[in-house]
Order: structure tokens, then C-alpha cells, then sequence
DNA sequence: ATGCATAATTATGAATTCAAAACCATCGCC
DNA sequence: GGCGATGGTTTTGAATTCATAATTATGCAT
């Protein structure tokens, strides 16, 4: 049947792409395998699903009170994410992260942020600059606690990858920080990290400000090289 | 249930990643929504589903002599990709590329596989570039016949991104080269622009061979770059 | 007691059934 | 004649049922 229907996401349905929570509300035409997905990650970002272990289907779906078919339809979106992984007649266990994947996923985030660093240093508006400005001042004032920074350090990337305005640069990177909440020893989780990530943070608006394109670009990917050694 | 099952892969299940059909034979214990999947696939690089109309759940799963649970698994698996895109309510759409998506397209790829090309440069092992020539050569081999060269300018570069050994970016690579084959104006279809793809090819051999990183990146990124200058 | 063969159980894979929302056509009204 | 409401049809979403492979348990033989 039929032709064209509509515009063109870079994903599937209308994902909130970060975890809103989303009631079950009428107003929310989320699908419930979305929904499902979604508890998922927390689930398995939570630890209450540690990586290594197997998925028991039918407990899960009586857990969330729903039938088997919307839970199998959320694994695959997450074995799509590579946060689980699904073995044929065997089912879905949570996908562990070894010290090479970290590394691997640590040079890829690198390599596409600095790219993002670079465009929104000599590309972004006024607007776009004061965003980022506001969400680094937030990441400055809970320098305290660590959830919050952690929070807030996250939303200040993903802020800057929306900016960079590469839709498909957005889903990787989204992608890459969910498999990289497998990963038990984050570096924020150490001891002086937190205020060198800040210091590192703070650099790179100076060349952002400064519309120093290649300097941003420097100095997010020495970010996460820092970021890995404190990891490693 | 309990704990550790195995090792872990980059994605999904044992993807074959490129399409090898995949007889219905018992060795292979690929799921069925997987095949499914690839003959979606296929079915909507040959433009047999056109990017912008409705997929028919019933008609496509008769017409496959399945039902409609395993067809609509490999839905969200293909949505995960970005090949269609799924409205609550309504189904799924095979995706279309606006001249945006493309140029932002190309502009990962460059990025993701200059990185790559700079890797292999540096630290690429002797059988491994001999892997590398011997797929050049055969590039060059089949300069006279386009969906050879197609293919095998493929392999060429998911032979150098496999060989730089970051599964991540490989994985990223595999999918956004998906969604490029959404796209009708594809750039080695327009005249010169095979001639010109070799030459490029060749150019970055040398500094391959000549273990010089940074030109390879150079010329790999320069090389999307007028890709994308034959595709718009 | 250990190890292997076999039976019982459990969990996954897929088809089928049921419910409900969206689409379409007809009808009535302005 | 056009516009809006209403009923029927179609199609998606989710639960349920059925089939079958894998796992576990049991028992027998060595």
C-alpha cells in the first residue's frame, strides 16, 4: 500500500534518546516494548541485572506484568544497543565490557566528540554557546556529588553533540555511553578524577569560546585519554 | 539460570555482518527473525521496498510463510540500524536519506575510517597489509564492472576497519554504510567517479605501505570528501 | 562412587488468537 | 455540493498457545 508518510528520525520511534522516565500516561504514545526497554537499561545500569547473567524471560515478563512478546521485542532493541547479547535457543544474557572493549569504546568516544568539539567551536550560535556555557557552570556547582556530576557531565556532552548537529553522530555516541555504564570502575568513580575531569572541562570552553576548533578537538580527545588511564 | 555464559560479541547474536545468504541448513543456528532481518535487507537495497512506503506486516510475513511474531522482531532490529522507522499504531516505513542524512553520512564514515586507515597504517601487521594489497588489487581488477567494483570496494574497507581491530567502530561502520544504501544517488554510479575512487584507493596504499599515519587518515577523509562532493 | 544414557522438566522460538486503534467509506446535515 | 459524524473494515499491539531444543534430574551399569 501507499507512499510517503512523514519526516525521518535517525532511529526508530520518537525516542526521548535520554532516560525520561515516562509515566504510563495516556499523553505518551510510546510503544510498550519502548517502555520496556527502557527498564531494562536502568535495570541493567542499576546493576539489578549484572553483565554476565542470563535473562530469565518468563520471570521478567511476570515481573513487569506483561506476556513474553513485548519483552523478547525490548532485547533485541537492546542486543541491537549491544547491551545484551542473544545466543540462538539460549536466550539473552547482559553483555560484559572486557578491558580491550573499554579501551576500544573509550578511542571511538574520542574520536566522535572532538569532531563534535571542533564543529560547535567554530560553527555554534550565541545561543547554542550559552547552553553549554549554563550546563558547564552546573557541572562547576556539583563538583560535590558525584551522582549529580555525573548527571550533569553527561548531559553537557550529549548537549554538545545535539549542537554539533550530526543526528547520526548523536545515536553512536548515545549508544557507545550506554554500553560504557556496563563498565563497573568508571573513571569519574575515582579518587581526583572528578576535579581533573572538571579542569578538563573547563579548557575546553576557554577554546570553544575562543573559536579554536582544533584546540577543542585536542583537548576533548585528551579527555577521554585521561578519562581511559583513570579507568585502566 | 545464574551467572557467566561466554565470551562477547559486538552486537547482536553470531552476525555474519556481510550478507552471506544463509541456507535454511541445519548448521546454521542463526535465529529465524535474523534471516528475516537480512532478506529485509536485501529487499530494500534492491529497492524492492521503497524507501518512504509502508511495510505490510501480513502481506510481507505470507509472503515469507512465517507469522507475524519473528517479521516483526526483525522490524525492530532493522529500526535499531536506522533502515526503517517505526510509528506506534501505524507500523513501519522503510527510511528515507534526506541530502542532509548523506553529507552527515559521509562525514562519520570519513571520520570513522580515516581513524582506522591511520591504525592500520602504523601498526598493521605484514599479513594484513598483504590482505590489504590483494583486495586493492582486485579493486583494480574489476575497474570495468560496477556492481563488482561496488562490492568490492566494500570488502576493501571493511577488510581495513576489521584490521585496525576496534569492533566498536566496526560495528558503527557496518550499520551507517546500511543506511547509505538507502540512498539512490550513490556516488560510484555517476561516470568518472569509479576512475577517480581508484585513484584515491591507490594514493592511500602508498602511504599505507609507507606506514605514514597521518596521510592515510588524510587521504581516506579526503576521499569521503569528494565522495560525497560526486554524491550531492 | 563415578560416568554415561535416558527421561522429565524447563525455557525459548514461533504461530495463533484476541483486543483495540487507525483508516476508509458511507450517510446525514448544513 | 461540501463538511462532519458514524459504522465497518483493516491493521497493528499484545497475550496466549503450541512446538521443540536445551537443561536438569534420574537411574543403571561399570
Amino acid at each position: 500500500m501507499a507512499t510517503a508518510p512523514a519526516p525521518q528520525h535517525p532511529r526508530a520511534a520518537d525516542a526521548p534518546s535520554d532516560g525520561t522516565a515516562a509515566l504510563p500516561s495516556r499523553l505518551s504514545p510510546r510503544a510498550l516494548y519502548q517502555d520496556v526497554a527502557e527498564r531494562l537499561r536502568q535495570q541493567i545500569f542499576a546493576r539489578q541485572l549484572e553483565p554476565g547473567s542470563w535473562i530469565d524471560e518468563m520471570k521478567l515478563a511476570a515481573e513487569y506484568g506483561i506476556s513474553r512478546t513485548p519483552l523478547r521485542e525490548a532485547l533485541k532493541v537492546l542486543a541491537a544497543e549491544g547491551l545484551v547479547t542473544m545466543k540462538v535457543r539460549r536466550g539473552a544474557y547482559v553483555t560484559e565490557m572486557s578491558r580491550d572493549d573499554v579501551a576500544q569504546v573509550y578511542h571511538l568516544l574520542g574520536l566522535l566528540e572532538s569532531d563534535a568539539a571542533a564543529t560547535v567551536a567554530t560553527h555554534a550560535g550565541s545561543a547554542d554557546r550559552q547552553e553549554l556555557t549554563q550546563l558547564h557552570e552546573r557541572l562547576e556547582a556539583q563538583v560535590r556529588r558525584r551522582d549529580a556530576f555525573f548527571a550533569a557531565n553527561e548531559q553537557f556532552h550529549m548537549a554538545l553533540l545535539r549542537i554539533a548537529g550530526n543526528r547520526w553522530a548523536l545515536q553512536a555516541v548515545l549508544d557507545l555511553r550506554k554500553v560504557m555504564k556496563l563498565n563497573r570502575h568508571h573513571s569519574l568513580f575515582k579518587q581526583g578524577r572528578l576535579a581533573e575531569s572538571l579542569a578538563e572541562h573547563r579548557a575546553l570552553m576557554r577554546a570553544i569560546d575562543a573559536r579554536d576548533g582544533a584546540a577543542a578537538a585536542q583537548l576533548m580527545k585528551a579527555h577521554f585519554e585521561s578519562g581511559l588511564e583513570a579507568a585502566a
